[in-house]
DNA sequence: AATCCAAATGGGAACGTTCCCAACAAACGG
DNA sequence: CCGTTTGTTGGGAACGTTCCCATTTGGATT
């Protein structure tokens, strides 16, 4: 039972101005007598009377609303993110419209139709493990609405990333296992279609190579972050002939699960076998025993991605399309290594 | 550097036919030749053509968009709740426009303004502790717009909402405290603004008065949610003369908070003393000692509070104004207890 | 052949606002 | 006293769509 909502117009009859005197009192703009003002500013506050953004992003063409589309809201990373991002974005005054892709390119697909429908100012995105094609993308640029990826990149697309350095956050990790006297370090390793994975892998074949460490292909598995399937491939692990004493983690939830599965199996951490993870989740610092990870700076990841979107959004600056900002990750050594 | 957007006139124009046409074949109405219709969609196609969800709104009245509201976002609570709704409200073809009051009184009503500016056609809210007026929403009464209430409602108003049966989950939880033997039960409470914290307390006083232990007035103190002061309260309990042999926390955070502070003190959980929480965040499953905690359906609240709204939009139903729906709790009991 | 009907299309108002341009009055300077 | 400025207001197009009400056309019915 929708009510007529208040409009200028009703406010001008009432009190005998034109829609373009009260308009004039409630976008504040100069040359409006302080009378008429005043008494447009109270009729309008007794009315409850709400600018309608509708009209206005119709006309100006700005919605001051950006799209943000993760590919999942599970963990605490892309809620964190998105935390981050919404700081900024409200500080500039932006709205923030959020969707999850479901790791899906399909739905990815169609929540940027939504996005563009919507009518927003800009993109901030972190794609799914499935998408390889970024002509869905390809509209924004087209149509000149700025994306800035975050996360999850895609390399030749011309627009601003913000992501950690997982090759060198990954080097660290393992070349601490190794400090640490492990010689069998196996990697459960993200999918290869995404960029961070392939990244954090070749971290990890160099800190072996650094040390001197012939690679064991049995030791590197990518799997698609589906936890359920960690305990299979955790097992894997530890049944080979010569079994892992070590387990560098793709991310936090993978390492948290495989924490679960070793220690279901009765064996100790890290006296057995040491476990790292990687972008320190909240759950990290609590569990038993606390693991050892790869903090990323998170929040700020989606307050430098939203900030350099609404840069791009503001003035027009073409130079940056394809700047990447690079955020450092700190390893953070606790009881599982 | 916005480029023209394609409108259905440009289509119409290229094809020689009225908008009026085109329209009806994008929005898939009856009545219009299957080569016209051919011809408009294999062009809306190729000039990536999106409908101006603003205009439609605009006419139609109706956003297909919902907001929520939220006191914060740190913590798994409202995230998840947030997860469950946007589900939700996605499977129905609604957007969801989120932001956080930080539990503040101003900033939620700054943001209720935002909603009612960008149209929502219904709105979820958790109140912050502040929030004692409710004028900022009596508006959306006035103007038809629904509104659905989760986990911190508001009780004179007349909105559906959801909540879980907070003085039955307080109830059961120190009962089972008592049964494990505690004479010496705090409880470190949420404020007294908030319905809940009043329901958990007596539940919490219920359970005592169930078992004749005369509650002891220095075993409960009302706090504000700043987890940087749990460390004090914790200590008073345990510094009285005769002191607390359990600790009943508001919600886990404070119970995860409380756990740090008494492993730092050297004392052992649960033989010196127990802990419970309220809520069973993902961490609280995996901190050592894994957290005894009444288990509230997080997501489902969200969930039904997104579908209570939609209902609300679609239907017209005044009967249910003010109708309460109550999820089950239940008590999970870990190690800490 | 005259009539009617349905299918296909076009025209234009409406949604609530902004913003440009014009209109008008009062005040001012010479 | 007249031209010019300044302050204040009004009128109307525009934004991109939907939707109601014509209008046109060709075929079917009588």
């Amino acid at each position: 039972m929708k009510r007529h909502q208040v409009t200028i117009i009703d406010i001008a009859k009432e009190l005998n101005l034109s829609k373009s005197t009260v308009s004039r009192v409630l976008t504040g703009h100069a040359n409006v007598n302080p009378a008429t003002r005043q008494a447009v500013l109270e009729l309008a506050e007794k009315w409850d009377y709400q600018r309608n953004m509708l009209a206005i992003s119709l006309i100006t063409k700005k919605t001051n609303t950006i799209g943000i589309i993760v590919p999942e809201f599970s963990g605490s990373y892309f809620p964190q993110a998105i935390i981050g991002a919404q700081e900024v974005a409200a500080k500039a005054g932006y709205n923030l419209i959020i969707s999850q892709s479901n790791e899906t390119y399909e739905t990815e697909v169609a929540n940027t139709k939504v996005m563009l429908a919507n009518q927003v100012d800009g993109l901030l995105i972190s794609v799914t493990k499935e998408t390889r094609n970024f002509d869905h993308l390809g509209v924004f640029h087209r149509k000149g609405i700025p994306i800035v990826f975050f996360n999850r990149v895609c390399d030749d697309m011309e627009a601003p990333k913000v992501i950690v350095d997982d090759y060198d956050g990954a080097f660290r990790a393992v070349d601490h296992l190794i400090q640490r006297g492990r010689k069998r370090i196996a990697h459960l390793a993200g999918p290869t279609s995404l960029i961070i994975s392939v990244k954090r892998l070749n971290g990890y074949k160099a800190a072996l190579r650094k040390n001197n460490i012939e690679m064991d292909e049995e030791l590197v598995i990518s799997y698609d972050l589906d936890l359920d399937k960690v305990k299979i491939y955790v097992n894997h692990f530890l049944n080979l002939e010569n079994p892992a004493d070590a387990i560098f983690a793709f991310n936090d939830p993978t390492a948290i699960e495989a924490i679960q599965v070793i220690k279901k199996r009765g064996l100790k951490i890290p006296k057995d076998i040491a476990v790292v993870g990687f972008s320190d989740d909240y759950a990290s610092g609590l569990i038993d025993p606390p693991l050892t990870t790869v903090a990323q700076p998170v929040k700020d990841i989606g307050k430098t991605a939203a900030q350099l979107l609404i840069d791009q959004i503001n003035r027009d600056v073409s130079e940056w399309k394809s700047m990447i900002k690079v955020l450092k990750t700190e390893l953070i050594i606790r009881k599982s290594s």
